[in-house]
Parts: C-alpha cells; sequence; structure tokens
DNA sequence: TTCACAGTTCATTCTCTGATGAACTATGAA
DNA sequence: TTCATAGTTCATCAGAGAATGAACTGTGAA
C-alpha cells in the first residue's frame, strides 16, 4: 500500500463538506454542483473547488448535459467507503420512547444501484428460499427457476449473461448487517421496481417509498408480506 | 443520519497522521503509542494527541498494562471501513515489467482478528469444496462433518456455539473481492494457525508467512497447494 | 443579440487544528 | 530513593487549505 496515497485519499473524504456531497451522492444519482451545493449548504465557487478535487481523483465522475454538470461516483467502491464510513456513526441516543420502528431509510433504501435495507435484504431471502437464486460465498447465481421467474417479470438474464461482470454478488448492508443483491441483477431488479412504479424515489434521500402496487407485488410473487 | 457525527467520524479517519495509525492496527494487534509514533514517524506528544482523539470517539480502544498502553481498534466496523477506504486509492501504476504476483500482503494476510488474502479466500473455498461450512448470504454454517474437522485440528465449536455472537460470517477481502471466513471461528482459526506455527506474523506488516510445517497441515487437512 | 443561469477561476482572507518542546505523572527497575 | 522510560498535558506556533466575493466562460432561451 502506497501511504501517500492512502493519505491522500483519506483527506479527500475526510473533509466535512465533502462528506456531505459524498452521502448526498450515496443513492446512486447523479446531482448537478447547484443542487449539491444547497443539499451541503456551501457556497456555489466553494462545491465548484470540491467537486474538482474529487474529480481529479477519480472518487466522482462528471457528465456534461448543456450547461449542467452531473456529478456522482465514479467506481462502486466509492460507495463501500462511504457506506462502511456510516457504519462507524455512534447509533444516536434511544432518546424517550421515541420509537425509531419503521424509519423509512433503513427500512427501504437505495446502494448506489440496488436496493438495500431490511426490503432489499427481504426481498433476496426470498429469492434465495424460493430457490431463485442459489447463494454462494462470493456470488449469487441464477437458477433455471430464476431464469424463468425474472423472465416472467421482464428481466432477460440472458442480457447479462453474455457480460463478463457478475452478474448478483452479495453486498454488505450496514443498517441489516446482512446480505443483499448487488451486481447487474441488482440493479435491474431497482430500475424494474422503479420503472413499474412498485417503488418510488424520495427527494434527496435514498429512502424508497413502496407503492400499493408495489406491496401487491411483491406479495404475489414473493411471498412477502407488509404490515 | 446525523450529518454532524458523519462530519466528525469523517474528520477523525480522514486525517493523514491518524490514517497511518488507524492503517497500522488493520493487522488487529494492539500496539503502545511508542510503536506507532515510531511507525507513523510523528512524536510523542502528537501521536498521544491523535491517540486520545480516536479513543474519545470510540474508535480505538487502550488496554493498560503497566506502564504501556496498548491501542486497538474498538469494533469490527472500524477495519471495514479503513478497508474500504484502503480499496479507493488507485492501483499503482504497473511500471517496467515489476512483477507484483506474490506480492506477500495481498497474498497472505490477516485483517483484524483472521485470516484474509489469496490464502484466506482459498482456505475458506476449500472448507466449503469439502462440505465443512454451508455458505449462506448472511453467514456461513458448520455442517455436522465440519464439527469433526474443527474438532480434529484441536478447534472445540462449541465453545462458540453457546455465545450469541456470528460464529462464522463472510468478510469482504478487498483484494481478492471474494469472501473470507470472518466471526469467531475465523479468529479460531488465524489464532491456531498462528499458535501451531503453521502461520507466522511480520514485523510491521499485515503479511503473514506459511512456514513449510504451515504448507505439509494446509495440503493434508484442505488439499491446497502451494507453488 | 441579449439576458439569465450554471458553473468555474482567481486572489485573498481566515480559521482550524496539527505539530512542537517543556514540564508533568506514573510505572518499573536498580 | 533514585533513575529511566512510557505516556500525557499544556501553551504556543505555524501552515495548510477551506471559504469568500468578484470576475469570467459557456450554454440555452427569448
Amino acid at each position: 500500500m502506497d501511504m501517500k496515497e492512502l493519505e491522500r485519499v483519506a483527506a479527500l473524504i475526510g473533509d466535512p463538506s465533502r462528506v456531505k456531497i459524498l452521502w448526498a451522492l450515496l443513492d446512486g444519482r447523479a446531482y448537478t454542483a447547484t443542487e449539491l451545493s444547497i443539499f451541503a449548504d456551501l457556497s456555489r465557487p466553494n462545491i465548484s473547488m470540491h467537486l474538482s478535487k474529487l474529480t481529479d481523483a477519480d472518487i466522482l465522475k462528471v457528465s456534461c448535459q448543456g450547461r449542467h454538470r452531473y456529478y456522482s461516483y465514479s467506481r462502486m467502491e466509492v460507495a463501500y467507503a462511504i457506506e462502511a464510513m456510516g457504519a462507524l456513526v455512534p447509533a444516536p441516543e434511544l432518546k424517550k420512547n421515541v420509537t425509531l420502528r419503521n424509519d423509512p431509510v433503513s427500512y427501504c433504501r437505495s446502494c448506489y444501484d440496488h436496493l438495500a435495507g431490511k426490503v432489499g435484504v427481504a426481498i433476496t431471502d426470498q429469492l434465495i428460499k424460493k430457490d431463485y437464486l442459489k447463494s454462494f460465498p462470493d456470488r449469487f447465481e441464477i437458477t433455471p427457476a430464476g431464469i424463468i421467474f425474472f423472465e416472467r417479470i421482464g428481466i432477460d438474464t440472458r442480457l447479462f449473461n453474455s457480460q463478463k461482470r457478475t452478474i448478483a454478488k452479495p453486498c454488505l448492508d450496514w443498517t441489516e448487517r446482512r446480505f443483499h443483491l448487488a451486481g447487474s441483477l441488482g440493479s435491474s431488479l431497482l430500475q424494474k421496481l422503479l420503472k413499474e412504479d412498485l417503488m418510488r424515489r424520495t427527494e434527496n434521500s435514498r429512502a424508497l417509498q413502496i407503492t400499493f402496487k408495489g406491496k401487491k407485488e411483491l406479495f404475489e410473487q414473493l411471498g412477502l408480506e407488509f404490515n
């Protein structure tokens, strides 16, 4: 390990303003500089400075569209590192019977490009229980029954069978300490859920809202019940 | 997520000197302030200041033994976060046919309290292949055959059957992008390997040296061959 | 063309905090 | 008791780099 490089990276993600930016981007979406400046409550020149430092270090990438510049993580590893850092934050004092039970973010949320939280874990569990996925220590594999199942809900697994990248890999979930579905299958699944309006993104948050249609569908397809 | 707290944590682990300390501790051992000051090339008052900040934030813990104060991670999550941060460091330029093949650290190393690197992954794979472990998305389970096997090599699995904590859980390995054995079983296994002199720790590094006896034993018990 | 807006660049200021040396406490050995 | 070593505390200093405002570039819309 090049210590100098590690120190550089540490200093980059260790700045209070930059960590705000990086946290905001954890939902995997791309945001413009102005959006981020509002979220992080920083002046535009200031955010611009931080963003350029992060892109120079290949932590963020930019995609220009007209006069807008959309910033997002340059690679999956960034999401892991930020999530892992979040796991270090001491659990908030459980003050006076304030119930945090269905906290929407830990309940159902997106992590980078896939589904996380309690619901993400539950869906993955059900996929295994129904023998649509087979779990290995380093990956998930789609079973023949799984291929048919995903076909039925409109995800063509052949599309990424040809691709070299991992189809389905476990991804540590820091709120649940369990595994949920990442990789191209996890990503397709989230896209599908959003497109079919089974789930909806919320403004400026990684929380996902499960629609009525979504609850019905998840019960019928996977036997998942919601209270 | 309490943003203020996240910023505090980020600033703490984001400092160049502190990240040196945290990286040194990644092998899971406890070091004294003076050892760390030598490793990180910092004055004693300076290291003391950093160490107290890290302990105050419950990132490190101290155990006092006489006039020595041994510092180590206060919890597993710290190891994850530091490893994840390390994964963000850009791969070194592959300059002139310098072969990095058997880089000892990525080859065989300890991660916090268990075995990581190529060898850690290989051992885990063999344990599964030999049906001593069964892999689940969120954990490993010891099979009846496994109980006998671990018994034979001197690890009494009943000892931690009673404990509440996870016996064997997968742990992302950032150099291999695969899973290796963590949890109390992983920890016992590493301890055993060290105690039986099948592997040896190296000074100030997370690299582990496999002894001749170790190669022999790993081949006989698990069919692992070393070139 | 002209304006509005997104975003950046630059020079400057300012603040935070890491580093330092001296003095101090505590433990163990002679 | 005395000395050596481990480690901390304190007051002070210095410097990195974050924040700021003004000026600039570039795109899109009217």
